[in-house]
DNA sequence: ACCAGTCTGAAACATACGTTTGAATCTTGC
DNA sequence: GCAAGATTCAAACGTATGTTTCAGACTGGT
């Protein structure tokens, strides 16, 4: 019997099965080295970019396999993203400290993003994906926006709006979070470019720290002066 | 006689001309015109995605009108970027003031950058160009880096060093200028998802206005407070 | 008026992509 | 052990893209 996978792309009849809810033995090892592959590469080069036969070849697998699995390219697209979308949820309900101090918050948000860029790690998949969602955008857009890009920027509007004393949907909250995600999203993006720029740049671990340290002082400064307009009942 | 153009693609034998040292005539009515619609249609989506189609039906010419004039697709990105470097390099050099204060300086270049979002104005393709290129590298990239974005890159290193008075190519000075040109490359790139994320968002000029002054606020802020540091001889 | 040379036009070409097909192979329940 | 279903595979398909072709229109000099 067919599984009764989620349906993707309903205006399209799809004559082999779609989606999985959940994996009825043991053996989904195609599948799971597709979403793996999947993951690295629209990581990488975003959606339009990727070919099929990039993630096939990556993954060892049979160019028909996407389409027998997900129901095409666009469909591999959405599962990676709710697959890392979910990973990433569970260890950012944890990871954050919520009594903790908002600038120390704050701090750890920023080193997190900037992780990602370092060492691409499934969890952080989601985000890379979203930055090139914010360049070329896909059927999908909608989706990750609301799933990955909105809870992590009213999580960050809420945050600023508390350490410098301002409404979250304040205009000064959110240009201070543009500017905050902006930092971070050109040592995303720019990364080829960057490099040449300055070519002693390499992304190890202890400049990302400085990087990260850098960003957080550069934003800090600012909120820490706001906050201080703010309360003094300015703007 | 064929019109002895530069040569864009080395590699590939071509048979009509490319390029044109200086119109011979007044008739360059289509090469213009599809340099006017490729700078508006590449600003916007970038290289890759791209058509020659689009291009083509934009300005009304034939589609072969690129391959005889620009020799392919590339050739005529390339002219594309060339002028409009040109045009931009002309005035930008009577624009700034040099002896203004630095600050004024920064304030203005924030400005103009921002201009090139809401306004696309025909000098300003080829930092919406550059953009594009930071996300997808396109075989033109290495000219790209060294005649639009190095320009651009050290005249803000050698501003930012002055205002907090460390040399051009000190880590610190790099990491300001990177934070800077990242909240200004978010409204240019984010436009779709950050409409999504903030409704209310227009960039009319009014907007455009208070976003520049804001990041000018925001990244001065902090460049005033390491000016302190690094005049008391610290890091 | 002619004609070499320049430019334009519609159509075809080659390629890369996502997708589909149908047979072959593997798994699983009985 | 076997049959039905699930999965894999090589090959082909349809489409969109950049490019090329070549015949024709235009243009300016003589």
């Amino acid at each position: 019997m067919f599984q009764t996978g989620v349906s993707v792309a309903p205006s399209k009849r799809i004559r082999r099965p779609i989606g999985r809810v959940s994996e009825p033995r043991a053996a989904a090892s195609t599948r799971e080295r597709l979403l793996e592959a999947a993951g690295h590469v629209f990581a990488e080069h975003g959606y339009h970019a990727t070919t099929v036969r990039e993630i096939v070849k990556r993954s060892g697998a049979n160019i028909a396999a996407v389409n027998y699995h997900f129901g095409g390219k666009l469909g591999l697209y959405i599962e990676v993203l709710r697959q890392s979308v979910r990973a990433a949820r569970v260890n950012a309900i944890d990871a954050l400290d919520q009594n903790a101090p908002p600038e120390d918050i704050l701090r750890a948000v920023i080193r997190a993003r900037l992780q990602s860029v370092a060492q691409p790690n499934l969890p952080d998949w989601h985000f890379r994906i979203m930055v090139h969602e914010l360049v070329q955008p896909t059927p999908a857009l909608s989706r990750i926006v609301n799933e990955v890009t909105r809870p992590i920027y009213e999580r960050l509007l809420e945050l600023v709006g508390r350490i410098i004393d301002l409404p979250p949907k304040n205009e000064k909250t959110r240009l201070c979070v543009n500017s905050i995600m902006g930092q971070i999203l050109v040592y995303i993006l720019a990364g080829p470019v960057l490099m040449r720029l300055w070519p002693e740049l390499e992304m190890k671990q202890e400049q990302v720290d400085r990087i990260a340290k850098h960003i957080g002082d550069f934003s800090l400064t600012y909120l820490r002066q706001a906050a201080v307009s703010s309360r003094r009942g300015e703007k």
